[in-house]
DNA sequence: CCTTGACTTGGAGCGCACTCCAAGTCGCAG
DNA sequence: CTGCGACTTGGAGTGCGCTCCAAGTCAAGG
């Protein structure tokens, strides 16, 4: 068990077989993913890490083209830390501003239900 | 200046023009927009107040379609209140459910931050 | 040998939410 | 009247992120 079919993985990660191929097609992952003798993807427990990585990005909405830049600055090697750095930290604002502005748009709409909620009946 | 031509409602909203009549095509406002003599559309307050709640919705991730019905509902007058109130509850669940999953995918990828600045290199 | 089922590929297709284009209209300034 | 700029329309196009399809391969079971 130390490793996976695509099936397998896909379980794992909680995407579909269909995106783990896209992704490594993209270049999301660091490198292609190994193969058994059938020609079947085996997926190593690096390679779920990796992905999971990629996961936390993506559904922090992170583009598929900023993922893939991060990638290939891990794949480029040691060196470039402060790149990779620079990347999260300006990620990390992005999605810390629209945390914010989701936030307050959720309380504004929080008011409408509450006035809902009070059968006072806004217009909209 | 009771009425606003699309450009300035376009710059109150922060929506473009061609969202503005995209969304009044696709039934996301209560009714079509009055025109001036000319043909071009006038904004009354009432519109850019709708205008705002429907990107209150939108930009807390709810699907255009959503914003349709709720739209419709809204447009069909009083008596479904209840209704509207369940379509905004389930909305706030999703949102509240987003938001929380960002937010522990965010907490992950900042302990990502604090490796690189303590310079501890971690692979990826 | 045949079937089954899990996989493979390149490439097409899809749903969403815009975004833009071409051609035309309107009112006004010069 | 001419030109300009802001607008109008139907419909086409775009970018993103998958998602699926057709045709084929492989290994194991019967």
């Amino acid at each position: 068990m130390t490793s996976l079919s695509i099936a397998e993985a896909a379980e794992q990660t909680g995407l579909t077989a269909h995106t783990l191929r896209y992704y490594e097609r993209d270049g999301l992952l660091l490198h292609s993913v190994e193969r058994a003798s059938s020609g079947h993807r085996r997926y190593t427990a690096d390679d779920l890490r990796w992905i999971e990585m990629v996961t936390r990005l993506r559904s922090t909405g992170m583009p598929i083209r900023d993922v893939r830049r991060y990638a290939a600055l891990v794949r480029a090697g040691a060196g470039n830390e402060a790149e990779r750095l620079a990347l999260l930290l300006a990620h990390r604002e992005v999605v810390e501003r629209q945390l914010s502005e989701v936030g307050s748009h959720l309380r504004a709409i929080d008011y409408k239900i509450a006035l809902y909620e009070n059968k006072v009946s806004p217009e909209g």
